[in-house]
DNA sequence: CAGTTTATGTCAGCCTTGTTGACATTCCAA
DNA sequence: TTGGAATGTCAACAAGGCTGACATAAACTG
């Protein structure tokens, strides 16, 4: 099973990254850092009763303003009774609004509400505190091997969605 | 809050990757390839009704032979009680054992079996495949800097733990 | 227009994996 | 030798996934 890697090869193009152990530590690297990457949030959305799922749903919607409950289903890689749920809760509580579709009235378009917006703005605010810190830390071309390595290892239809976002944004 | 960045400084050293637009993106990225991480183990061990804390802590113990689980709490970071369930399954499957400690007969050392050690390997080959496959797509500058922006955004006390595993490694 | 498909919401119930609380065992130090 | 700290186990509960079944309304199709 494991790869035929190790012998660097002629011209200088070693495949020493590519060993078993190598990616034994990306593979470690990448549970750390996630754990990380989802503490901030976890901490403040504690102090209100919610957790990872309103947050995803809250960072979405801030994401693409009117978008429908299939659309975030797509997203989000959740049953819709699942998201349901997490989404009724930010519903009656104000933070999102559900307006009924303009020309597919069975739709509904969801926006973050002013409450909404600042909540989705206090937790986002932390993660990136975060992830700047550790952009500034690795600098621009780790940060360029960082998104390239990410892009690469999604499931090719979420990577799809990722790269809506990715022209969509700026 | 947004940070004051964005104007390209002099000297070539342009801050333009520390834009919130940019940190949003690589969070989303974040999010979208860790999902693509623990699909392929997911897939299988659901055929054995285990889950993804049985393979973290299959994980770890073949990492550290021996280990005893106070040591296995501290890198999973979850309640002794969450992970005693865990271990429970699966040593009473046969894929754990736990020998009292020599020395201080409190502590348990844990050790996978051959049962163990195969299913392990089987599912962290299917992980490594997908890490493997994007490390070549990206190749070794982007590894390298997918592996320092990774450390950069751990907790302390975690990146201690995954140096430590770096030292040992190889 | 009748029938089908699509989009959404909801109820009920189950599973995994977190949590706290209570408790037994073992070790160590006063 | 006795009390406290460390280690591990059992019981019960909560969050957030899941499936299945079903209702409604709107859109589409023949």
């Amino acid at each position: 099973m494991a790869e035929h890697v190790g012998s660097g090869g002629a011209g200088g193009e070693s495949l020493l990254f590519l060993t078993d152990e190598q990616i034994r530590k990306g593979i470690e690297a990448m549970y750390f850092a996630y754990r990380g990457f989802t503490a901030d949030p976890d901490r403040i959305l504690e102090n209100y009763a919610y957790g990872r799922a309103h947050h995803r749903a809250l960072h979405f919607v801030n994401r693409s303003p009117g978008t429908t409950v299939n659309n975030l289903l797509a997203l989000l890689g959740v049953t819709k009774q699942s998201l349901n749920r997490v989404l009724r809760t930010l519903i009656d509580d104000g933070l999102v609004e559900s307006r009924v579709g303009a020309s597919d009235k069975r739709e509904r378009n969801l926006f973050l509400t002013e409450a909404g917006a600042a909540l989705e703005a206090e937790v986002s605010e932390a993660q990136r505190a975060r992830v700047r810190a550790a952009y500034r830390a690795a600098g621009p071309d780790a940060v360029a091997g960082f998104r390239q390595v990410l892009e690469a290892m999604m499931e090719p239809e979420l990577r799809t969605h990722y790269q809506a976002f990715k022209e969509g944004g700026a």
